[in-house]
DNA sequence: TAGATTGTTAATCGATTAACAATC
DNA sequence: TAGATTGTTAATCGATTAACAATC
């Protein structure tokens, strides 16, 4: 699958450069080289040239990057920089996690409010961020325009607040309930396939144990 | 990258196609085809067959699979059958959320307790859970037994965790840090790349509003 | 100039798709 | 038998890797 001129095997590990050159020490050289980062992370110095090419064309010979210009970059690339508005709907335990969790700010998310079937569930959470009854989505959704939507709901439910969303003027979506989801093909979807996590680690655990 | 002899690319279609079998309605026939299989998520019918001739070879011309069957096939196959114990390090909000989220069962999944450096961060959970100091780690590790382990802190800390974690015994690791992981090569690393997943929806979304 | 490092062009590899023969 | 559906073999496509020319 390719994505806007990139590929998103690509777009996968420019994250992973960034996080790598934001963590180098104070100390270090104001400069660093393909080569160098394709050794730091165990990986081939060819594919981390090209993928820094695709974002960045201030490489020198003999020089290679100006770190911090890189690290710029990377982040105006991924899109780091503006900040988006989401709203979450099933404010159940990982919903309320991720709700919660300050991190994504650095990644240009900021997640506005919530939403639940729940009554119970509804309210102010402890960091001050409102859960409200599901019915309120549409009005709310439109009014602030928001234009992400994360998914947190049972898989059962999850095409239906999709299509809700949908209708509601979101554009992408981030999908947690272990379901495809159907969408028309202006709309990204981008599932976070924890099962299929899950079956890897289990996987290699029974190869492991077995060759024991 | 292949794993097992199967490609990491059908291993996450793998859990799809199981998810939309289990929530066949009742009143469903009992066989299906990939070709349906494949109509109703919306792919290839070629990729779908293949992908289903990796784990069984109970297909049917003209009749498909038997669901059940498959289904069965399907959780041997990826390992949810089997239940596999597990340690998380970082009891921040992220890691509580896993810690306390009841639908890891499903998969086969069992985080039995979780470590955290800071000490207010100890104790029992709602669901009963442990926290324990990461100093206790070591010896509680290894006395369990557990060859899981989640790592849910800060990406700055998250090395030191994964080498702490291989050092006890543990074989496979779920890594939630943003950062590349350095292991030893019998060791899986399995990275949720949500800073991946948010620069796909943010440029997404900048792509859409400034077209239009 | 020499050498490190870049970006590019060509070769390889693997995964997806298409075509088709087999079979219930 | 005819047709739906399977599994397989060959063709295509895309991504990774290797080789190399360009340049600071």
């Amino acid at each position: 699958m390719s994505y806007n001129g990139i590929s998103t095997a690509i777009l996968q590990r420019l994250p992973i450069y960034l996080g790598y050159l934001k963590a180098l020490p104070d100390g270090a050289p104001d400069n660093i080289s393909a080569t160098a980062i394709a050794a730091a992370l165990g990986t081939g110095e060819v594919q981390v040239r090209k993928d820094l090419a695709s974002v960045s064309n201030a490489g020198k010979p003999k020089i290679g990057y100006i770190t911090a210009d890189l690290i710029d970059e990377l982040e105006e690339f991924l899109g780091y920089k503006d900040t988006n508005d989401a709203v979450l709907v099933g404010a159940g335990r990982l919903g309320r996690a991720l709700l919660e969790y300050e991190g994504f700010k650095a990644y240009g998310l900021n997640i506005v409010m919530a939403f639940d079937v729940d009554e119970r569930a509804t309210g102010k959470t402890s960091t001050g961020k409102s859960v409200f009854p599901l019915s309120k989505l549409e009005n709310l959704c439109k009014r602030m325009n928001v234009k992400i939507g994360i998914i947190t709901v049972p898989a059962s439910a999850a095409q239906g607040v999709c299509d809700l969303m949908i209708k509601n003027g979101i554009l992408a979506i981030w999908n947690f309930a272990p379901v495809h989801l159907d969408v028309p093909s202006n709309i990204l979807v981008r599932s976070e396939n924890m099962a299929a996590s899950l079956a890897m680690l289990s996987g290699h655990l029974a190869k492991k144990l077995f060759d024991k």
